[in-house]
DNA sequence: TTAAGTGCAAATTATTTGCAGTAAG
DNA sequence: CTTACTGCAAATAATTTGCACTTAA
């Protein structure tokens, strides 16, 4: 739920290493230090590449911008992040891989998860001759009130 | 349904002339060419800048592409469209201004209106404290079967 | 050792903006 | 006339890429 920073532990560094592990990714220094904080804690979270950069230099990373965002394209090639587009402008990319609807918060760009353990999507239509569904996304917008 | 092109012809241009009035849009050459692009036809359509950009010139219009952004702008802010993003590059704005989902092609990029009179979203949360929603974006993404 | 990964800086893509010229009311 | 609109070209923002260098296996 919380969404930036997450203490790079040991145990962060331990989850990080299996998360790689996992899909066959090289650990190196970078990759596992962007992992600690995207899986460390066991949370999910939900961060642009700007985000996910800051956080690592505030805590003491060495990484460059560019190596973030192709860490990312290479997380998410490998099915350890999901991409989600709200904004326009940036991507986000989400930790948790089932399909669940998210919130947009239009005034902080924010994205966050949606709690809903009771979604149901009804009538869906048919995928066109020769396609399929591969994904329905939800994006509930919120404004300020 | 069709997306790109749609005849310019005097009725699709007293169309636009309308459009442009009921909102009080300075009916300027290219803001009625692009809205007869728009809405010449009735049909609602889904265009890119560089879409619309590239149906007007081969339709003899004089337009530049910075205008062809300004102007989507200034429609959207006029309430004429409603812009959608889905594919975190470029925006696709639509003419259909009801809530409706969308079905995204991920091989053409191309986004098109989902045949739905009858979803529906059950079990959606509560806005949170201080937030309303101010939409709810559903995008059926397809992949070839 | 050796292919994969990293970090710059330069390149790309989508979009916006500044400003001088043009046209609508 | 007068203010909004248009069209370039230059500016910006997010992201990707080329390439020499480093490092995990």
């Amino acid at each position: 739920m919380n969404d930036e920073l997450s203490p790079v532990t040991p145990s962060a560094v331990r989850t990080g290493t299996d998360w790689l592990a996992r899909v066959g990714l090289r650990p190196t220094r970078q990759r596992l230090s962007l992992a600690a904080h995207l899986v460390g804690d066991g949370k999910n979270r939900h961060v642009t590449a700007e985000s996910l950069y800051t956080a690592s230099r505030t805590a003491g990373a060495k990484v460059s911008l560019a190596t973030v965002y192709n860490t990312l394209r290479a997380f998410c090639e490998a099915g350890l992040l999901t991409e989600i587009t709200v904004d326009g402008s940036k991507s986000y990319f989400d930790t948790r891989m089932d399909e669940h609807p998210h919130f947009y918060w239009e005034d902080s760009h924010r994205l966050t998860d949606a709690p809903v353990e009771d979604l149901r999507i009804l009538g869906l239509p048919e995928a066109p001759e020769g396609t399929e569904i591969a994904r329905v996304d939800v994006v509930i917008r919120l404004k300020r009130a």
